[in-house]
RNA sequence: GGGUCGCUAGCUCAAUGGUUAGAGCUGCGGACUUUUAAUCCGUAGGUUCCGGGUUCGAGCCCCGGGCGACCCA
């Protein structure tokens, strides 16, 4: 640091800004090598460009001085210096004040190497932005702890960094788009929020000074998305943050994008439709191919039709006997205890069988997975199935092993709907901290009614997981980590 | 929340409780006009995550704390 400091302060002496306002760049990287990547070697194309990069590697000779430039797209190209071309005072100044992780502005003609490399050979540089701060070795991986909490440093170093904030944007506009081509409108709802709702989950609190109130980040949308179909936008989404006051691992993260989207008239097995063909058309915009290849090599096929089973039936065929929504907790914790699946005390007969089911069945996807008609008593938003009492219409997808998606035929019956949310209050009161609470305002809504719909969640981090094949913090740019020190 | 593992030079890693904590790359000085992680010669670089303890002696053993990874809940 110290001596790069001072390359700093000779930069200035010899009249050469460490930090200009700008360079004269005439083209980029990526457009030579589209132009020229086809040359033989140790050919000179006539033409004189101006570029910047910043420098991988360097390898002076001399009277010769080479040094890889890479431009923000991951795109290569070499510079070359020789005595002959930029004269004795700027190869020197080079040698001199140059480093490995400085961003220069070199200017010259394109040519290949004699060993065919396509070069710019310089006839004159300048500094871009002077590096105080050493690259890591780029030969070895840097560790995680370092690719999270310097995450500009990970994104100079590892291309399957720089590709995914390339990929989440490819994803997230073209779910736009699909959503466009399918008139739905997006819109915003509130994160700060009186009362918390939609998911089961724990939420973080904050205060507002002005009114006095306590507030709450949202742990989900849904029950204002709900509002505005109610107010006659019959199909709406919305991509945005969610807040979860939980513990982080490789895939769960305290704040993390979710999608939710709702349309009137169709019900949860439309709702699996349009899911598939959102996440396929992602596929597709983000990697070229609805089979898609993870950076390790292993294939995921997002093809066709998706593999559909159910809940109940697929449980029962693994434990060999026949579940129902009417068997009892006590035989559900015996199979619990034969299978060694741990179970709190306080725990209902369906969060039983999704333990069982997850421990079981889970393991033996293949492929993409709609799970389908669970437990009415562990889904209160949810209307019940229109044939199999004691079940709701809702769906999980599971992909690569987690949850990737949920969807429901929603519950629009205000009466049975407050029944519900009661019986939560209940569960809240003996001491169930994820339980909902009773949103009075949002009962009000669906007693204006609310159309029959289909409403389905996304997490945008977990597909993007599904698409690269990496782990949540990964996919989310600047995860939270703790503070050093 | 529980368990296991890890934290040593800018980076990646070594080092039976025992001499002055090492190596590669990076850096610095030198040589070299076609290199691709250039090569060759020389050289510098340390709060061993933090705080206690045991010991003649601790990077290593013990206790507490911090941060992270993995597994489990």
């Amino acid at each position: 640091m110290r001596i790069r400091r001072d390359k700093r302060e000779r930069l200035a002496e010899i009249g050469m800004e460490p930090y200009p306002v700008g360079v004269p760049v005439t083209t980029t990287i990526q457009a030579i090598r589209a132009e020229h990547g086809h040359h033989e070697p140790d050919h000179s194309t006539g033409q004189f460009v101006g570029i910047a990069g910043r420098i991988l590697f360097s390898r002076n000779t001399g009277k010769l001085c080479f040094a890889t430039l890479r431009a923000g797209d991951g795109t290569e190209i070499q510079a070359m210096l020789s005595l002959a071309n930029v004269g004795e005072e700027a190869l020197e100044q080079w040698k001199e004040l140059v480093d490995i992780g400085d961003t220069v502005f070199v200017h010259g003609e394109v040519i290949t190497s004699k060993r065919g490399e396509l070069s710019v050979m310089a006839d004159s540089w300048q500094m871009a932005s002077k590096a105080l701060r050493p690259l890591p070795v780029a030969h070895k991986d840097l560790n995680e702890e370092t690719r999270i909490r310097q995450r500009y440093v990970d994104l100079i170093m590892r291309p399957e960094a720089r590709q995914m904030a390339r990929t989440r944007m490819a994803v997230v506009s073209q779910l736009r788009r699909s959503f466009e081509a399918r008139d739905y409108v997006e819109i915003e709802t509130p994160m700060l929020q009186t009362m918390h709702g939609g998911a089961a989950a724990r939420p973080f609190v904050t205060t507002s000074n002005a009114f006095d109130i306590e507030l709450f980040l949202r742990i989900a949308p849904e029950l204002f998305l709900k509002r505005a179909v109610v107010g006659g936008i019959e199909r709406v989404f919305e991509i945005n943050r969610n807040f979860r006051n939980e513990g982080a691992d490789s895939t769960h993260s305290p704040e993390f994008a979710m999608l939710e989207f709702y349309e009137a008239y169709a019900d949860y097995r439309d709702m699996a439709r349009t899911t598939r063909e959102l996440i396929q058309e992602a596929a597709v915009a983000a990697t070229g191919s609805m089979v898609v290849t993870h950076f390790d090599g292993t294939q995921l096929d997002l093809t066709g039709e998706w593999d559909e089973i159910s809940l109940y039936e697929a449980t029962s065929a693994a434990v060999g006997v026949e579940l129902t929504p009417e068997t009892s907790v006590a035989d559900l914790r015996a199979l619990c205890d034969k299978a060694g699946v741990d179970y709190a005390p306080g725990w209902i007969a369906g969060k039983l069988l999704e333990e069982l089911f997850e421990h079981y069945v889970i393991p033996t996807f293949t492929g993409p997975t709609f799970v389908m008609d669970y437990p009415l008593d562990t889904s209160p938003l949810v209307r019940e199935h229109r044939t199999k009492p004691g079940r709701v219409e809702k769906w999980d997808l599971y992909v690569n092993g987690y949850e990737q998606a949920t969807g429901y035929s929603e519950l629009v019956d205000p009466v049975i709907q407050r029944q519900r949310l009661v019986e939560q209050a209940e569960l809240g009161a003996k001491g169930d901290a994820e339980a909902m609470k009773l949103d009075e305002d949002f009962l009000r809504a669906l007693e204006y009614g609310m159309p029959p719909s289909g409403g389905v969640g996304v997490g945008i981090d977990r597909l993007l997981m599904s698409l690269t094949g990496l782990g949540i913090r990964e996919t989310i740019l600047f995860p939270l980590v703790k503070p050093e020190r």
